[in-house]
DNA sequence: CATGAATGAGCGTTCATTCAT
DNA sequence: AATGAATGAACGCTCATTCAT
């Protein structure tokens, strides 16, 4: 049972096209880009945009569930190197890092991590996000690292409106003044 | 000699409705409400949303530095406490609470933070908030809690991300997760 | 049984003020100007101007009456040095030129002129001015200068269409090119 | 290759409903009507009116070069006759005789003359209008009609504010009286 | 009477969305 | 399925006019 539609093969190509160039506008001009402005971008006619996706809305959360997809990507190679001896914390922090730089993409990004706290429909991106944040947040539990009280709702709230700095010295300062509170170095809470 | 126009009661009056009619409607609805919905929320026709601010850049500035005025309010109140031996860090962590609280003001107070890292003009109530933070923070880097390398332009950075919910348990949590990075408890710096 | 209001001193002042003030700006900067631009120019509040003309319309009719009574005073003057000699033909170019000149009045002097062709309130100074210019003509005529052929109608004709330049040079040419016409030399017509 | 965009069947139907309908609001209504008015006189909506002409000037700047686009045509067609034994003088009438009529286009042809005064963009309509009338000017002072020194300068003082009557009449007896100041007979000037 | 703040219809323009081609 | 022209509600802003002070 294919999800609905098979797609066809130029059909695909369009999509993508317009994914990324809906990503490229949004993060250059912000998220009041015009509908013809990015499909312009695309190189394809308005029409076509709304054949692909039936509302801006739709756009837009189409974008973000890109972004998480790879962000998924990200979190899943990361729990795959706690394996091979890599440091939880160490991958938590390398994540935040990672997700700010991302974050370039600026004003999408900040829906994106809105969405975080959205309902996260089964198997879609999100919940891959979500099931390889949890693991990455225990085993740095385990590990004596990560601070016992942190949940995946800090990361909610420290990313819902993360600085959207494209400079890399803000990100890592901000990284450094953060990262303390959800360690048991930094904060050595209850249990400790 | 008030500063330019003393200003007739009732247009006093009206400014005051509108400025407060136009932080309810920005916090509830995003910057992007209508001037007619403002208006409509003060009670007056747009053409006196227009005689008061000729612009709708002017309107939102006002209430941002309507907003700061609050703040550096707040702020002095906090310094001048100092004198009676109250401590800087424990100031620093009140005026993150009550920022987060008035933050409630949700998106207008993002675009207030941002200007933050604006152009402080001179007695601007910008200016009196760097001043005060200023102060508060060397006071408490000299009572050796707050953390050496601490400028106020960490301020700019967790706050312009700071989470605008309403929610205090929720602004409760982000205060612990940050404050550490903030002291030299939570972060054994260099000079430590 | 004066004309319903002899009007205070100080009233009379502001209305000359208002009139003065309304000719310069829409001489300067169209017939489109707020009428907040021309109660500044007039250092009175925009309330006074409505005292004195109820609308915009009854403003810019005072201003073309007021410049036709001007008209009709040098038009009449014009009559009386015929009786020391004047010759009327003369006295026709020199009010032509005199008109142009004016109409550096520009904007205003058009609708002036397209007035003229309006309703002559009796005793009104455009009543003035059709008197006296009747008299030049037939003078004109009389002399064997002016085209049997032309009426007073043929000035509304020609002023309606008047170059409204302050150029002096296009003033003069355009008389060069119109005055023919109007004379038996220059159009021998039926009648010669 | 047609000069930049085809434009579909449809498009150009709908541009020269809307060019049509503004020349006739334009000359009913002045040149300050609505483009909501113009649109509706149209029969089309007003984002199909902005998307043929980004902004008003622009529509009205179509609206001028049309009809100097008719005017050229005119005026080459009188050019050719000259081959076939016409006389330019009478081509000159018939051409201020032709402006006048059009001119019941009223308002919007003022604009159009004052155009005539700027800048001719290279193969514009108004360069033709230009040589074309050059070139009756020159012929007819070959021929000893026109006064030698007219020149293209006198047309437009003449037609920059030209009276804008819809009456046949009127028209006629304006040329009558500005005609002779054009021709040699009118005005036996310093060649004579 | 003068003042100037308030009114609100109207304007030019934009843009998400629809639909004929 | 793609195109891009058409739609029309909505927006920011202006300005002749009214009316409380």
């Amino acid at each position: 049972m294919a999800s609905a539609r098979p797609l066809r093969a130029d059909a695909a190509r369009n999509r993508k096209k317009i994914l990324d160039a809906a990503r490229e506008q949004i993060a250059a001009h912000g998220p009041d880009v015009g509908m013809d402005e990015i499909a312009a971008a695309a190189g394809v006619a308005v029409g076509t945009l709304y054949r692909h996706f039936p509302a801006k809305t739709d756009l837009v959360e189409a974008v973000v569930a890109d972004w998480l997809d790879r962000l998924a990507d990200g979190l899943e190679s990361a729990v795959a190197r706690l394996a091979t001896g890599s440091r939880a914390l160490e991958e938590i922090a390398a994540f935040l890092r990672h997700f700010l730089g991302t974050a370039a993409n600026d004003m999408a990004v900040k829906a994106a991590a809105r969405a975080l706290g959205a309902d996260p429909e089964p198997d879609g991106p999100l919940q891959r996000v979500t099931t390889a944040l949890n693991t990455l947040i225990r085993t740095g539990q385990d590990d004596g690292d990560v601070h016992p009280d942190v949940t995946l709702a800090d990361f909610h709230l420290l990313l819902d409106a993360a600085p959207a700095h494209r400079d890399t010295r803000d990100n890592d300062r901000w990284l450094t003044l953060v990262l303390p509170g959800l360690t048991t170095n930094g904060r050595p809470g209850p249990t400790a």
